[in-house]
DNA sequence: GTAATAAACTACTCTCAGTAGTTTAGGTCA
DNA sequence: TGACCTAAACTACTGAGAGTAGTTTATTAC
């Protein structure tokens, strides 16, 4: 006898992403899901296509919320300050909500307009965060991408206890930021080491 | 009618690297790896206890294929050339096998004794190659952690497609390592801009 | 109050992982 | 040479997850 719940598309895809941050990506299933909004696992299909949707939906909810907290990080900062803002709010995203970061790394369609659109938000932000830097034309987009893979490198080897002892970690990330900031604005060698 | 091939437990794995890196680490079944090998899916079970065993055994070679390459490429080569020539050599190797790097990501278990051994010949050339930088203490490790992040970051980063245009991403590759060399090997500024 | 729709359901199929028990090719040794 | 042991294949099954088809019911709109 069916009963009606108060469920919709989006409710399924936060209780997804908070699946996957309780228990990893790999154990979203439509099954697993289904217990825990105590519905059969079919009845899913009402809200969503099938898991190549749900995964491309759990990508943009995380990238939203990635690109949020960054851009609040941001918010009244820029140069080093600014960077090392947008760098621990990365890092600690990745940490509070491992199973919507990692759902986050998933190839986009090409075709994902809506991804791909929050991806350029989120250059823009690291864009004006880097602007006092003065770079020269495609020297911002290699900061950026080197910011990025810096970040992203660090935590996602973070993720699968890649580093050794734990204790030292937090040093390590604001050893190897102060590094980039040496790199980049070598006008503040001084503050940073 | 069953017929003996000359198939062993390396050969499956081997051939299971190659079907990872074909197309993809998620399409490793059982069941395509036995179509591959002209057998039927059970029979596998001869030669590996299941799929947890066959990522380990996975991970264990690709960690000891990057492991041989990063050596070779630091053969006669440190400081600023070294750090260049390993970062060359594991950016070319995960491009060249994206499926067997893939595997090497899985989480190591604490208590898999193999796959640490090889882990800590991999920072021993890491460190082999950073000894002129003369860092100190703990900043060898940091600076590890850094080179490892970096390069792992831009990586699997492009790896998924995570950067826009594809013709910038060499020279993107090489403003990054001429930052790091920047931040950490301060004398030779001049010559890697 | 009735009709349309949304959202649940049951019952099925298919694929993949894994288990149990069977068969046979090939090497060893009397 | 021939008996036998073992490794490596096999068939036949179970169970879980994805997905489809068709059914039922609660709610909303008229």
């Amino acid at each position: 006898m069916p009963r009606r719940r108060g469920l919709d598309r989006r409710a399924v895809i936060e209780e997804a992403a908070a699946l996957a941050d309780e228990s990893g990506l790999e154990s979203v299933t439509f099954a697993n899901l289904a217990e825990r909004l105590k519905i059969r696992a079919p009845s899913l299909y009402n809200h969503i296509a099938g898991t190549d949707e749900l995964r491309a939906q759990l990508a943009l909810l995380g990238v939203r919320a990635l690109q949020a907290d960054l851009a609040r990080a941001a918010i009244g900062r820029n140069g080093v300050d600014g960077i090392v803002a947008v760098a621990d709010a990365y890092r600690r995203f990745a940490k509070s909500r491992p199973g919507l970061y990692r759902a986050t790394l998933s190839a986009p369609e090409p075709t994902n307009v809506e991804l791909i659109a929050v991806s350029s938000e989120f250059l823009a932000v690291m864009e004006a965060v880097m602007l006092p830097l003065r770079l020269r034309g495609n020297d911002v987009i290699h900061a950026m991408r080197a910011l990025r893979s810096l970040v992203h490198g660090f935590v996602s080897l973070e993720a699968v206890h890649g580093f050794g002892l734990p204790q030292e970690i937090d040093e390590s990330f604001r050893f190897m930021l102060h590094g980039f900031v040496r790199a980049f604005v070598p006008d503040c060698v001084a503050d940073t080491r």
